[in-house]
DNA sequence: ATCGAAACGGGTTGCCGGTTCCGATTCTAT
DNA sequence: ATAGAATCGGAACCGGCAACCCGTTTCGAT
């Protein structure tokens, strides 16, 4: 666990970096971790090197653009509730396993808006890492299915859909709801038994992603209205510089 | 300068405009209208006013504010809403036009981002557009629970969280969900049935005399001059007892 | 103690989008 | 037709932010 925190950027940096630029990349991760808990993906840089006590050009040194920071910032809560996932997988009663888990989840995630933003598909966390806390989270839910915990008709592509409406539901849920009550009508809406509506059935898997005007990588939803173009910050600074060029 | 934001109200406006100015304000708000459809909020200004033939200065002529613009381009879609489930409030077989007035909602929302956007609670509509709305849909509410078509311990707080969470993952189910797949799954966690989850009770709302102090659920208003605590006899008992327990 | 390289910091640049300003244009009352 | 007010258009302004740059400081090997 300590390894992996370690590890969480360039595996060799650590080992042989400067004995300040070791305490400053330290420092600026902390602080960025707890900004980003605070207020999201939203968060100025700025902000976050004055709270390490850092220029804006030491984080920049650390690491390579905001979008890297938040990914460094974020993934080993994710890479944790993997983990969890995978320990729990083999133990209990696999419905009380799978419902608890995705409460504590949701719980654990709602008052972390860097967590939020990140598993509402706001933001690509890591490659593989959000795509392993996928599949560890699919096994609990096959279990529970089998178990006869869980309605059989819903999928994982429901079940991550759900939980990103929880997310959001218990986010902003008025002054006059409880906390977690969401969760637990949802958690309702898994569970078999009488039932009158018969869901929508799935359309045949099919990739309807859109590409990156720079790259052609994959994009992701916009966070904003507006479509996004790029896949991220870098080529979307490209882009700029690009037409910059063109206009002079 | 007071004046000319006084003539931008919108309310007088139509009469005693110039004509050119009553057709580019026409033209303005279609023009935001679809571009706030497409992309909510994020459209920028600029974008608007390109679409309506227009230069900016015409839009602020027009509206003080782009969150002017964007309230009178939104809120008759809910009034529209609004008006309709005050029609259905005396029609039909009560939980029937309750679940498909709902997925209505839902399905017509998700395909615009504007209304997300106000839904969602990202921005206040109107003040009072959005509040009626709240109103009317708590009748239908309180109709079909009255009806037994849906669990009484849910609130029109919870329904209008429920209602944004299914927007939510409606707008960003994965490729491999079909429209409309979370929202029947809403529609079942609200159906009164085998449940196991008991949802977390609600803060003590002060002024909120419509909720049962031991479920949770709706209380029909007082006849007499003393507000009703409770939904029911059966918690009304309950409650007597646990008082008892807590003074053992 | 010294010195070169690594790291620092924050000033600077470029972009973006909302808002304002003002000279040019268009409408309408006369 | 004309004057003058209403309206228009879009350039300019402004605050905010990510990302870059470079003169200065710090580290640590020797």
């Amino acid at each position: 666990m300590a390894e992996r925190r370690l590890s969480s950027l360039p595996s060799q940096a650590s080992a042989s970096l400067r004995s300040d630029a070791r305490r400053n990349r330290a420092l600026v991760l902390q602080a960025a971790r707890s900004a980003f808990e605070e207020a999201g993906l939203g968060v100025p840089l700025g902000e976050i090197a004055r709270r390490a006590g850092v220029g804006t050009g030491t984080v920049y040194r650390h690491f390579p653009s905001k979008e890297a920071l938040f990914r460094a910032a974020v993934s080993d809560r994710i890479v944790l509730f993997t983990d969890t996932a995978r320990e729990l997988a083999h133990v209990g009663d696999p419905g009380t396993v799978f419902y608890r888990y995705l409460s504590a989840v949701i719980r654990l995630t709602v008052r972390n808006k860097a967590l939020c933003d990140a598993l509402e598909g706001r933001f690509e966390a890591s490659p593989g890492v959000e795509e392993a806390f996928r599949e560890a989270l699919a096994v609990l839910l096959r279990r529970a299915q089998q178990a006869d915990a869980v309605r059989k008709d819903v999928t994982i592509d429901d079940l991550m859909a759900l939980l990103m409406g929880c997310l959001s539901m218990e986010q902003r849920r008025g002054p006059g709801v409880a906390q977690g009550r969401m969760t637990a009508l949802a958690c309702d809406s898994l569970r078999p038994g009488r039932r009158v509506t018969k869901l929508p059935a799935n359309p045949p898997a099919e990739r309807n992603e859109t590409q990156c005007g720079v790259c052609g990588g994959a994009v992701a939803p916009a966070r904003t209205g507006r479509p996004a173009r790029y896949c991220g910050a870098a080529c979307r600074q490209k882009a700029h510089r690009e037409r910059a060029r063109a206009r002079a």
